[in-house]
DNA sequence: TTTTTAATGTCAGTGACTGACATATAACAA
DNA sequence: TTGTTATATGTCAGTCACTGACATTAAAAA
């Protein structure tokens, strides 16, 4: 094979994920990060289109498959019965990734730049629903509107999994599309 | 007075919006605008902390009136009745604004950078309101959740706004919060 | 072994953003 | 009026993210 570009990929992110761990976001040179993996500043702009990309990979792993299986859900369910069935159809790709996506999220939020990244890539993966919800028919606003409350319902989840780690995923995602029932419904109290 | 800074920042924002609906925002650099004022590049950067910042001020102004609303709604009120109770509240802020934020929309929607931006702004104003939720007695998790819900309820309630011009703000608000309730019910179909 | 191709290195350059220091201008006091 | 002070701005040098152009290496295939 050509000299492997994967691996240098994989270095770059690491010692990213080192120097940003050690000495912070803002603090960290890109010509420092290519250093430690034993590489040119210029190699790492040709690996990632910018400094803060380095720890967003993977993240169109998750929008592909979400939108995906939101196409692919059977024609009679409501848009929130479909996004139901979506997410419940990538907690096993959400649980392989949670050793990777946990040291992450402390990087993350620690640096205002990278927040922004994160909730980019969020509003990107609406959109990227929304779409796929046009296609089974919905209209445009309503589909917008809806991928959103799903994302969010989602994002809850993955909140509640987060603060009690023994609870699976899916059960999470159970209690939180119920608890949207509970907050959206008019006669309930707090 | 010392020298007015008021009417600086004035002229920047304007030479800003001027040259990016013209040029578009990547083509655009700050010593043009700053030129365009008829200041320098250091100026324009004690005004705004950057370049982008210079389409997004006023922001903390709708974000604190909506964060006020949801601290001293009614406390017998559900998390979604004070949202919308809240929402209700601003709607003269968005109106009024409405000239201002039409032409933005454009120059925002033609520029990543900028839209990751708005974006932050946004996930920064469901904080806030979130954080407003919580001076409720209302449980963090819960509170974030029911934040991001009641935002997205707001954006798409701005959306209809937007679509049909004719609508008044307050009917496209109870027209979303409504539609909440149709999309989260689980009876109902598409 | 030679040729080819993908990955990397080198170098010069642009533009966003910052710190340090100097200057101007308007209000206020003498 | 004149000097003093505070704030806004100018100037300049420098860092760092990011890019284009061109040269170089190393593995794969011929």
């Amino acid at each position: 094979m050509p000299p492997n570009s994967e691996h240098a990929r994989k270095h770059l992110r690491l010692a990213a994920l080192e120097l940003f761990a050690e000495n912070g976001f803002d603090q960290t040179t890109t010509a420092q990060i290519a250093a430690r993996a034993g590489l040119t500043e210029r190699t790492f702009f040709r690996h990632f289109p910018d400094k803060r990309e380095v720890l967003f990979e993977g993240q169109e792993i998750l929008s592909a498959a979400l939108s995906d299986a939101t196409m692919r859900a059977p024609a009679e369910l409501s848009p929130m019965q479909t996004l139901h069935l979506a997410c419940a159809s990538v907690t096993q790709l959400l649980e392989d990734n949670r050793p990777f996506s946990e040291p992450r999220q402390h990087i993350i939020a620690a640096s205002p730049a990278l927040l922004e990244r994160e909730v980019a890539k969020h509003a990107a993966l609406g959109r990227s629903v929304a779409a796929a919800l046009q296609r089974r028919g919905v209209e445009p606003l309503q589909a917008t509107f809806a991928a959103q409350i799903g994302l969010a319902v989602l994002s809850h989840a993955i909140a509640l999994w987060f603060a009690d780690a023994s609870l699976p995923l899916n059960d999470c995602i159970e209690r939180a599309f119920a608890e949207l029932q509970m907050l959206a419904s008019p006669a309930k109290s707090s």
